[in-house]
DNA sequence: CAATCGTGGTG
DNA sequence: TCACCAAGATT
């Protein structure tokens, strides 16, 4: 049977008893103490490729920053990426950030309220802008995410592994069935919260499960085989020359470019190549301190880190930064980094 | 469409 | 130790 009709038939019996399910199981997170479309969007956003409970701190801290469209918009890049500092894919900070000044420029500062304006913002793909109209507006949007795709393929029984088209448009084609009736925001979070705690990806509880009645898989034996893992990302090796430079009680950072990997995040001054190419004449590489790996999904990170003499006036930032400056160990905390830099960072002070 | 873009918890 | 993974978007 195809998905689409098997979801209209499992419909009528899953929805009722998974929105029960939810009313009595779900999590107490700050963002769903508000209904401010603000607030949703930012969690929304973080929450993306990203856990639920690494996300509280950042979001509480960014909202207590940022309260509204307004001071998002009126903020520098450089802070936000500083509140963003340590989460990850930092292009989600530069495109909230830019959303912002479009929702002042565009919207009067308001979260539109239909899934095709949201669209038209930046961050905002079909997921994010489902989440946002069905959880701040009450619209009917269905969403998909990893934790709607793992049930919905136990569940419906639907084949294939991420990113297969045909799986694509039959999960789909599904949240869209199932999606309409009361309360669509609270249904597409139960499906979420339903496979973030119960129709998790190992050991499943499907004991305590509120679709076991109608769990296709479940009734086949194939929980544990559905949905197909997905092919893992070929790793490659990032070797970086660090320069550590420091003077008085400062250490030298650069600005990177905005666009790329740590795109507009501060780190020490580093090269594929050679330090002495990008620092140039007037500075002089010493002894190697030390070597760092962080893995990245698709990098490994190698950092050889080189004492480095640079005289104390800075001319024009290097190759590949927008800036640099000596920065006091103490202001290092607040500026937007990555945690390989803070590691460096960390590996520097200590020795 | 396949690659890129982070991080830390987990078994 | 290491592969796997998490409320995706962009190019």
């Amino acid at each position: 049977m195809p998905a689409v009709s098997k979801a209209s038939e499992v419909k009528a019996r899953l929805r009722p008893a998974l929105l029960r399910w939810f009313d009595l199981h779900r999590r107490a997170l700050p963002w769903r103490a508000t209904r401010d479309a603000y607030g949703v969007w930012i969690s929304e956003v973080m929450l993306q490729q990203t856990q639920v409970d690494r996300v509280v701190g950042y979001w509480t801290r960014f909202l207590a920053r940022f309260p509204s469209v307004e001071a998002l918009a009126a903020a520098q890049l450089e802070e936000v990426l500083g509140l963003w500092s340590g989460l990850g894919y930092y292009s989600r900070a530069r495109n909230l950030h830019r959303a912002a000044r479009e929702l002042v420029a565009r919207f009067e500062g308001q979260l539109p309220d239909s899934v095709d304006a949201l669209r038209s913002l930046p961050g905002f793909g079909r997921y994010t802008a489902g989440a946002v109209a069905s959880i701040a507006f009450g619209l009917p949007a269905p969403l998909v995410d990893g934790n709607v795709a793992r049930v919905f393929s136990r569940v419906l029984e639907i084949e294939g592994a991420p990113p297969d088209r045909a799986r694509e448009k039959a999960l789909w084609a599904a949240a869209e069935a199932l999606v309409e009736g009361p309360r669509p925001g609270d249904w597409n979070q139960s499906l979420m919260e339903l496979g973030a705690t119960v129709c998790t990806p190992l050991r499943p509880r499907c004991g305590a499960c509120p679709a076991r009645a109608v769990c296709g898989a479940l009734a086949s034996g194939r929980v544990e085989s559905l949905p197909a893992p997905k092919k893992p990302a070929a790793r490659k090796v990032l070797e970086l020359q660090v320069a550590v430079a420091r003077r008085g009680g400062a250490i030298l950072l650069a600005r990177r470019a905005e666009q790329g990997l740590f795109g507009g995040l501060w780190e020490l001054p580093s090269t594929e190549g050679r330090l002495e190419a990008l620092l140039g004449r007037r500075a002089t590489i010493g002894p190697e301190l030390a070597v760092l790996e962080r893995v990245l999904t698709h990098r490994q990170l190698v950092l050889k880190l080189w004492v480095a003499t640079v005289p104390a006036r800075l001319g024009p930032p290097p190759e590949g930064y927008l800036a640099w400056r000596w920065v006091p160990q103490e202001e290092t905390a607040s500026l937007g980094m990555s945690s390989a830099t803070r590691a460096v960072l960390e590996r520097v002070a200590s020795g």
